[in-house]
Parts: C-alpha cells; sequence; structure tokens
DNA sequence: CAGTTCACGATTGTTAACAATCTTTGTCAA
DNA sequence: TTGACAAAGATTGTTAACAATCGTGAACTG
C-alpha cells in the first residue's frame, strides 16, 4: 500500500472520459447510492438524452460503463435496467465483504500510520452532520462511502476499487431487502472502528467490523419487494 | 459462498453482450494473459475492425470494456494502448493479493467440501499437460489462470472478479518486469497448494500460498523494458 | 545544419439517418 | 368478456458519412 488516491469518482478511477459520461455515470451511480434509483428500473436512452443534454452516444457509452460495473443490467434490444440482485447474489457480496474487509482493517490497525486518516476522520463529520440534519439520502450515501473510504485510504486502488464494487451493491441489496430503518449503518459504529485503527488494535478493529457487517446483513429479510420508480429528469437533475 | 459459476468468459461474467464484443474482448484478454500482447502495444480501430471482421461500432465498445477493466488504456483522441503498469501499481496489484488470496485458500481449507475442486483438479492436469509439451504461452496463462479458478472454484462471482482483474494485471506485470525464465509459476505450488486445502490444512495452505506469491513477486526486478510489438492479426487471429 | 512551421494523411470522435426489434394498442372473433 | 392477432408507435441496434484531432514529413528560415 503506498500511493494515495486523488481520484475518488467512480468514472476516472481507471479510465479518462470525456466529462459528459462521466457525468452521467456519477449521477445514476450517486442516485443508486442513495437508494433514490431502485432496482428495475427502467433508464430509457432518450430520456437520459434530455436529462443530461447530451447525445445518444454518450449515454450508451455511459450505460456500457455502468453496465460493466454491474451497477445496471443492459437486456438486449430491450433497454438499461438498474441492477436487482437476488438472495443468491446478496449472500456473495457479504460472503466477499467478509473475506476482503476484516483482513483490511486489521492491517489498517496494525500500520495507521501509512494510511490516509484524515479522509476518515472527515468523513465522519460528515457522516454526524448528515445525521443530524436528518438528510436521508445523504445519510444513506454517506454510510455506504465510509467504507469505500476505508479502502480508499490505503491509497491501493485495487483495494479501492474491489470494494467500491461491494459497496455499492451492498446499497442495492439494503434497498431492496432491508428493513425501513436500517437503510443505514447504526450511529457510532464507524467510529468506533476508526478509532480501534487509530489505537493500533487490530483485533478490536476487525472484531468491531466483523460485527458491524453481520448487523447490516441481519437487518435484512430476504423477501424481495420492488418499487421501480419514474420520474427520472427529478433524480438525476439535482445538484 | 454459494452457487458454482458456470461462464468462466471475462464477457459474460456480468454482461451479455452481442457475441462480436465478447469475442474480440476475448482474444485481448487471452493475449494479454498469454503476454503475447506487450505492454503499450498500440491497438488501432481499423486494424482490429478487418482483424475480426466487424465494424467499428462493435471495435469500440470492446476496447471500452477492456478499458473499464484496466486491461487496456484509451487515450483521448490518440487510441487504445495495452495498460503497461509501472512499479507503483506493482506494488499495489501484490498487496492486494496479499489481502486477498490468503484469507480465500484459508477459507476454501475449512470446508473444501463447498466448492468445486474437480475444476481446480482438472486445472492442474492442463498445467501439467502444457509444460510437457512445452507450449510457452499456454503455460503462462494456465499459470495465472489457476488463481482465478482458485477463486472461480468458491462459486462467489465477486470474489472471481476481483481475482481476475488482479491476476490479469500480474500477467502484465510479470510480462514487463519479469526475468525470462520465470514467467510462470514454479512447477508444482499450485498442486502443492490445492493438496493442502484437501486435506483441510488451512494452515499449510495459506502458508504455501503466501510463498508462493512471494516466490512470483520477488522474480521482478523492477527495471522497466519495453517491446510493443505490431503484428496483430497474427497474435490475435489464431484459435 | 538545426529548428520551426505548415500542410497533408491517418486516426479517432460525433452525428444523424436507417434498420431491426420490442411494446402497446386496437380490432376481431370465439 | 376474453383471447389472439395485427398494425402502429416507440425504443434500441447499426451503419456510414462527416468533423475534429493528432502525427508525420516536407519545406522554409535562421
Amino acid at each position: 500500500m503506498s500511493s494515495k488516491l486523488q481520484e475518488s469518482t467512480i468514472a476516472s478511477s481507471n479510465l479518462k472520459l470525456r466529462s459528459d459520461e462521466s457525468i452521467i455515470v456519477e449521477r445514476i451511480y450517486k442516485a443508486v447510492m442513495e437508494q433514490r434509483l431502485a432496482p428495475k428500473t427502467k433508464l430509457s436512452e432518450a430520456r437520459l438524452c434530455e436529462t443530461f443534454g447530451v447525445g445518444r452516444m454518450h449515454v450508451r457509452r455511459a450505460l456500457l460503463l455502468l453496465a460493466s460495473q454491474g451497477i445496471i443490467e443492459l437486456q438486449s434490444n430491450r433497454g438499461a435496467y438498474v441492477a436487482c440482485p437476488d438472495g443468491s447474489e446478496a449472500n456473495d457480496v457479504f460472503a466477499a465483504r467478509m473475506l476482503i474487509e476484516p483482513p483490511l482493517v486489521r492491517q489498517m490497525a496494525q500500520s495507521p500510520d501509512d494510511i490516509d486518516l484524515t479522509l476518515l476522520t472527515d468523513h465522519i463529520a460528515l457522516e454526524d452532520a448528515a445525521r443530524k440534519m436528518n438528510e436521508r439520502t445523504e445519510v444513506i450515501r454517506l454510510s455506504g462511502e465510509f467504507h469505500t473510504k476505508l479502502a480508499q485510504s490505503t491509497g491501493n486502488k485495487f483495494v479501492f476499487r474491489m470494494m467500491r464494487e461491494l459497496v455499492t451493491r451492498t446499497s442495492l441489496i439494503v434497498g431492496l431487502f432491508g428493513s425501513s430503518e436500517n437503510a443505514s449503518c447504526p450511529d457510532d459504529e464507524h467510529g468506533n472502528i476508526l478509532e480501534a485503527i487509530r489505537l493500533r488494535n487490530p483485533e478490536l478493529a476487525e472484531k468491531l467490523l466483523i460485527s458491524h457487517l453481520n448487523h447490516i446483513q441481519s437487518g435484512l429479510d430476504m423477501t424481495s419487494r420492488q418499487a421501480p420508480q419514474d420520474d427520472l429528469a427529478a433524480i438525476l437533475g439535482s445538484e
């Protein structure tokens, strides 16, 4: 783990894109992370064209990229739909996170000097602020992003990308299967994990993280309900 | 870790593609894995069009997908080039593998009944055969693919994808920085790891894997040399 | 002779029209 | 009323021409 990551956007992480496309990818990605775009929602090309004011080519490239990251699904001749993970995929996501994240925080806690702790400290401040202001969508997104930034702070771009994909998928899963209340991570578990890292306590950090993940997973009930929405312009337009 | 993975191709792992595009992606991916396509080699659209006999649109889509996986790099107005990882990226790749693979084999050795060992057994047979026949490119690719299949055998599609990306990048790195001899993994280390898993010995499996990765990494010297080649049709055409 | 500039060819980026496919709607018959 | 069928509309897939950019090499100037 060496160099720090400068860019945190999904689009620029591996790819130089024309700004048109990265805006589209970024907006849709963010909307999914905030659970404003429900699984199975259709993303029609024409709609996206007028929403973002770009040509169809840019929209199609953006959709292909989103599909390659599993955020949406492209159906031949039928269009693009927000991904809709099933129970089996949900299990795989949590299994993969259980594989990666515990060793990750353990390692971070072993040598917290190598990593960018300010990134995490600042993030927790943002989370607290959003929680106090009762900004629901913001809280949901930041809650997931904490885990992404956990990986990002190591400066390892591959670890970062893996985590980001898993966290994004988790957000879809929680939106689908989660009870209404625990859409976001519990209040201060993130802070406790960060504190354990800062105190160089690998065992504690790992234990806290494992129970945190278990906590999220146990809040799901695997009884699929769906609610594809429609006013894309309103959802994607802001910011 | 639950359902078995049926498809191992890079293209179909996350995405339904038109067959044109998956063929292109697959061929280029394979050529990179076999170190027949050197880093920095230019992949011009026109050349790929005539090589594969498809329109420019399919080529461009394929290139975008390859770029999103970090296999090639798209330079604005300048074209597509095979990715050329630097020393820092190489470190990140091995750090990421050190994070993931040890817990992975440890877990596999703890419950080898949950996983598809025939996949690995068959693969090792293939490796041995290719080695005996002195098929260099085949040996190199299979050598990397063992690690991919290690992940694939868990049936977890996310673990599989992460490993595949890391292994692909490793292949580029070994091609760039490796001494000529150790382009492939040493003869029976793979077999030993599999055996440790089969014997339900997590500690041994983990230890063997760690020393295996260290072995690969220590065979690099980080003095970049490059050799972009040119006869794409010959390289990509076969099979 | 070295260095710069300019123009040409080659390559990539973009657009718009066309083709193919799917979805919906309306009609008709059982 | 319900079901199947067919035509119209809407959406996606594809192609080819056009525009913009870049690299190269010749010509020119100091």
